[in-house]
DNA sequence: ATAATATATCTTAATATATCGATATTTCCA
DNA sequence: TGGAAATATCGATATATTAAGATATATTAT
């Protein structure tokens, strides 16, 4: 009933969006790149790309707005790990089109 | 010599997230899955969109500034396709995870 | 209970992106 | 040549995103 057939409705388009601009970020790009790797803290995470925590938190919890990681409290730590498995398809398209080194 | 390994420079994440909020908009999204199957001009995919051709000009700006797409001139029209394997890879992705009508 | 540690949230300011109307530019055709 | 059509660009404004510091919450240890 829709005027087009993109086989993918509006919704869908804007929730799509959203993931993608979750990933474009450089620092929300490098801590997946890293999870794929390992199960991290905030902290750990932080440390590794040196940035704030609550920066690192707020990064974390835009990703998790889009079900990408999820968290598994330790007592005070929170471990992130990637549930997506669409974020890994991701990330081994940008490796195979930005990793030529 | 960097301070992390996760196997893709700074300058490269600078890039690939550009492109990821390139393909970040709704519109442009809608735009990628309709030249998946057809080669269009400026006006067309205005007209199927329903958006000012102007805007349409715009968002086709931006996904060529990431290479996703090559023109080509036919007197005054401008004929757009994707270019970049990568994209449909990507687009793949999408219609897998959200495309589940 | 208090202090220390780890995360998360809030507010504000800075920056980036999107949108709109107006205007250019290019090409075609009368 | 002049005008119409298609596309591209510009300038102003609106909206969204990011980052920083301050503060709040939760958990552990003393």
């Amino acid at each position: 009933m829709s005027s087009t057939n993109t086989s993918i409705d509006q919704n869908s388009l804007v929730d799509a969006a959203e993931c993608l601009r979750a990933l474009g970020h450089p620092m929300r790009l490098r801590i997946l790149l890293i999870l794929e790797e390992a199960r991290l803290t905030v902290g750990e995470l932080a440390e590794l790309c040196e940035i704030k925590s609550h920066v690192a938190s707020e990064h974390l919890r835009l990703m998790m707005r889009c079900g990408f990681l999820s968290p598994e409290k330790k007592g005070q730590k929170t471990y992130y790990q990637i549930s997506e498995p669409h974020v890994f398809s991701i990330l081994a398209c940008i490796k195979s089109r930005f990793n030529q080194a």
